[in-house]
RNA sequence: GCCCGGGUGGCGGAAUGGCAGACGCGGCGGUCUCAAAAACCGCUACCGAAAGGUGUGCGGGUUCGAAUCCCGCUCCGGGCACCA
């Protein structure tokens, strides 16, 4: 027998596919299609644990595939774009591609050690121009459907990485990718205008039933929608009294889920970045303390504003506004926590009711009147008749935030009160009614910021032209190519670099500037999966037809850190390509699976400054990649958090070694190094025998279900198990035995067969080794090979030991028949306890076949 | 504050209404060996000498039966956050 060496077989074995093209997709196979795909890696460096981890579950979801008779589409390429590739030109003085073509050849070596069953010859590379043409011919789809929109407005600056961010980059107000605390800025920059799908991004959530729900979750909250009203409140004099005809100067707009309490609102608050602010106080006596707000408002920075929970600021305007639901002057503040760019930049402000609002009132000694209440409130009894306001203080320590019941509010008085009440939609409609409010929709999604002021990107494709102002770059002038005599140590960026700027217009042909802002790299990674069904077409980004065979994705696989980013604007690309007329369904992704992080064995993350790094090279280097593949398989749900340590890793070797032996024994060339024991008892050797055609038949049951949910960890015990009863099985009969009896040769060969099947997604250098020359199918592979079939019948056991309950707790256990009646199984259960049934009443006897029987006495 | 997860042996975890701790790691004991390693076998939730009892974060409930379902807490992790 060859000893188990994966440091000679895996090199050889993966030498043998890539000469064979094994895992070429095949293009209009009968076979039904499976597109298994995991996010593209980003060219950093060499692969790390958390690489090993992803692109193991697509691996093995590929291959089980396979065997299960799909035909596979399991591609591989990267997001070359970035920041990363630029610092390391600068600080090597190189140009940005070499490093990033660098570390895609060494991340691609690695792929292949690890044995990753890719078809290589659909690598998308999001920086070649052959890519990124197409992300140029999108973004003008994009532009044709007035989905591109060029505006000056407050944006995220990352002073760090030199450029602007969209709000999703944005974490607790800092960069996402270098943790600076990030700026706001006024600038003029593109966006995507993805606010344009919230409804549907948020209403299509339903339909992704293979998605983990805190994703959907996440999405939902980032969307967020609010139903409510936009109200119309008058300005006034001191008096309180409102020009009877108001022109839209006149009229502030606030936006409010909660109507219903319009008539608790006393005082009414502006954004520090309120747009008519300026004009409300010029020239009065209030200019000066409401600019010092303004001003003090700004420097606050986002980090500090991301904290939550700070102390409020405001300053009276010296001006009030009419409520319209009963013509009450109101006085208008400015504060800053009034949040300038969701709903109108504008609150009633409703102190008795809202937190923010009381909290707000108690600093600055502004009234708190209770209109609405539990009925269980002390105040309620005295109030719930009262038309007019007798209450206007309350000795509340905090606002009645939740539903109740509306008082003190006029001909509302009595009814329910809350988000969506009776209550709420009687204020709306007497307000439009009178046309001073509108049922309205409110999203916290912003649209997508998608310009960057760096280099490495890809070019937006417009050009600036002094007399037609900003126009695309015609279709048939992409690719924009980035110029590649560019020396970014020097200081050098696109917009200083004149070769690159300098153009003539598109539409006059005189002279023109180029835009020299980049897109953002998740521009690219928006639509890389659709590429892969047809990528080598020069005519279009993909061809419709090929693009809506193989998609959507059918099991999509990578980290929790895109819940919102790369799965939201994917999301959106889909759904406007597919109103392009391009494709034919509304969501790329139809299963989901988000691995949870690969962390070292205390539980902390891997870290360079923490010198705990695990490099999956140096483990491949001592235990061979399958090992490594198994190991990081069985450590947990794929979708938890794993604590990686080699024990296990030296564990999973161990079991491959112990596994290699038994399917050698079983096919007969095991020799010295035959399991075989001696077994004294011929009756329970061939127990052991019917337990191992059990156990082939109900392994291959679990393994199949598991592989299906993505058990992986289970599968693998699964296989253990089957390895358990092959390791007593051998032990009980003797080579010589087994080979002298068609019986034995029979269950020998399928249950060797069976185990190299199950193993094959899992550690496939192996399980090929074992298939070609153990179990004598040289020069064929074992990955393409039909899954082992099984039959549950003869899964089942012809007798059944079953736990006896009385009163819920086992006394005893008792073995039946599998077919016994529920007479016999009674009867047996009861003789198994008399002991402690004696002196008792029976008064009850659940019989669960198969399982237990309880028994009820007092 | 709102929204999601989660809490099970020394450790990773298994069990989604039916014998809690599958499978593995670690530990202990054994076989083989001059010895060790490797390999193989057995034991391994806790208390107890045993009989027996206790046990899935805490407290209640539903059920013949609850880690699992319901109610109330608590702790840990994640997301969002002056979003009106």
């Amino acid at each position: 027998m060859k000893p188990y060496n994966p440091h000679e077989i895996e090199p050889r074995l993966q030498a043998q596919w890539e000469a064979d093209d094994a895992y070429a997709v095949v293009e209009d196979s009968p076979r039904p299609k499976k597109y298994v795909l995991e996010m593209f890696p980003y060219p950093s460096g060499d692969i790390h644990m958390g690489h090993v981890s992803n692109y193991t579950y697509g691996d093995v979801v590929a291959r089980y595939s396979t065997m299960r008779g799909f035909d596979v589409l399991h591609p591989m390429g990267w997001d070359a774009f970035g920041l990363p590739a630029e610092n390391a030109a600068i600080k090597h003085h190189s140009h940005p591609a070499t490093w990033t073509y660098q570390n895609i050849d060494t991340q691609r070596a690695s792929f292949k050690r690890m044995g990753f069953s890719y078809d290589w010859d659909r690598t998308v590379v999001a920086c070649d121009p052959e890519y990124y043409r197409w992300g140029q011919w999108i973004f003008l789809k994009f532009w044709e459907r007035g989905l591109v929109e060029r505006r000056n407005s407050p944006v995220n600056w990352c002073p760090d990485c030199g450029t602007v961010l969209a709000n999703e980059q944005v974490i607790e107000g800092r960069c996402w990718r270098c943790d600076s605390e990030v700026e706001k800025r006024d600038l003029t920059q593109w966006y995507y205008k993805i606010t344009d799908y919230a409804q549907e991004l948020l209403d299509d959530l339903d339909q992704l039933e293979g998605w983990p729900e805190r994703v959907k979750q996440q999405q939902a909250n980032w969307i967020g929608r609010s139903e409510g009203a936009n109200v119309d409140f008058i300005l006034c004099d001191a008096e309180g009294n409102a020009p009877a005809e108001p022109g839209a100067d006149d009229i502030i707009t606030v936006f409010t889920t909660r109507a219903d309490t319009l008539f608790g609102c006393s005082f009414f608050v502006l954004a520090p970045e309120y747009a008519g602010l300026d004009a409300l106080v010029a020239g009065t006596d209030y200019e000066a303390p409401v600019r010092e707000l303004v001003e003090a408002s700004k420097k606050v920075s986002a980090v500090e504003r991301a904290m939550g929970d700070r102390e409020k600021h405001g300053v009276f305007t010296g001006r009030y506004v009419v409520n319209p639901i009963n013509g009450e002057k109101v006085p208008v503040w400015v504060a800053d926590y009034v949040v300038a760019d969701y709903g109108t930049g504008a609150v009633m402000a409703v102190p008795c009711g809202d937190q923010r609002d009381f909290e707000f009132a108690r600093k600055y000694d502004l009234p708190i009147v209770p209109i609405i209440l539990g009925e269980d409130d002390p105040l309620y009894p005295q109030l719930k008749d009262e038309q007019g306001r007798v209450v206007t203080e309350v000795d509340w320590d905090k606002a009645y935030a939740a539903e109740g019941i509306l008082v003190q509010s006029g001909p509302y008085t009595g009814l329910a009160g809350g988000k969506h009440s009776p209550g709420e939609e009687a204020v709306v409609a007497a307000l439009e009614e009178m046309g001073r409010g509108k049922r309205t929709v409110e999203f916290r999604l912003r649209d997508w910021l998608i310009s960057r002021q760096r280099y490495w990107g890809n070019p937006i494709p417009a050009v600036h032209c002094p007399d037609c102002g900003v126009v695309p770059v015609p279709e048939d002038q992409l690719p924009v190519r980035l110029p590649e005599d560019i020396d970014l140590a020097a200081g050098e960026t696109l917009a200083t670099h004149e070769g690159f700027v300098n153009t003539t217009c598109p539409v006059c042909g005189g002279p023109a500037k180029r835009e020299t802002d980049t897109m953002d790299t998740f521009t690219c990674s928006s639509w890389y999966y659709m590429r892969y069904t047809d990528p080598h077409n020069d005519q279009a980004p993909f061809d419709p037809a090929r693009a809506n065979a193989w998609m959507p994705v059918d099991q999509y696989i990578g980290g929790i850190e895109h819940a919102i980013l790369h799965l939201l604007y994917s999301r959106f690309f889909t759904k406007v390509l597919r109103d392009c007329g391009m494709l034919d369904f509304d969501e790329p992704f139809t299963n989901l699976l988000c691995q949870g992080m690969v962390l070292d064995a205390n539980g902390e993350v891997m870290s360079k400054s923490k010198g705990n790094v695990v490099s999956p090279e140096e483990m491949v280097r001592d235990y061979g990649a399958d090992s490594v593949r198994a190991a990081m398989l069985f450590m947990g749900p794929p979708d938890k958090e794993k604590l990686w340590n080699e024990d296990g890793l030296a564990g999973m070797a161990k079991f491959l070694s112990r596994l290699w032996r038994q399917v050698n024994d079983l096919a007969g060339v095991a020799g010295e190094e035959s399991l075989f024991e001696a077994a004294p008892d011929p009756e329970a050797a061939v127990k052991v025998a019917q337990k191992l055609v059990r156990e082939r038949h109900r392994v291959v049951g679990k393994v199949s279900d598991d592989f299906d949910r993505n058990n992986f960890n289970t599968a693998i015990a699964a296989i253990m198990e089957l390895s358990n009863a092959t390791g007593e099985y051998l032990r009980a009969f003797s080579p010589e035995a087994r080979a002298a009896c068609p019986d034995h040769q029979a269950l020998d060969a399928e249950v060797a067969e069976v185990l190299v099947k199950l193993m094959a997604p899992i550690a496939p250098h192996w399980a090929d080794e074992l298939w070609q020359t153990v179990l004598g199918h040289p020069g064929s592979s074992v990955h393409a090979q039909p899954w082992p079939a099984f039959d549950p019948e003869a899964a089942k056991a012809d007798e059944a030991e079953l736990a006896v309950q009385v009163n819920g707790k086992v006394k005893a256990k008792v073995t039946v028949a599998a077919d016994a009646s529920e007479e016999a199984v009674r009867a047996a259960a009861l003789a198994a306890v008399s002991r402690v049934l004696e002196g008792r009443d029976v008064k009850k006897v659940v019989v669960v076949p198969g399982r237990l029987v309880n028994i009820v006495a007092k």
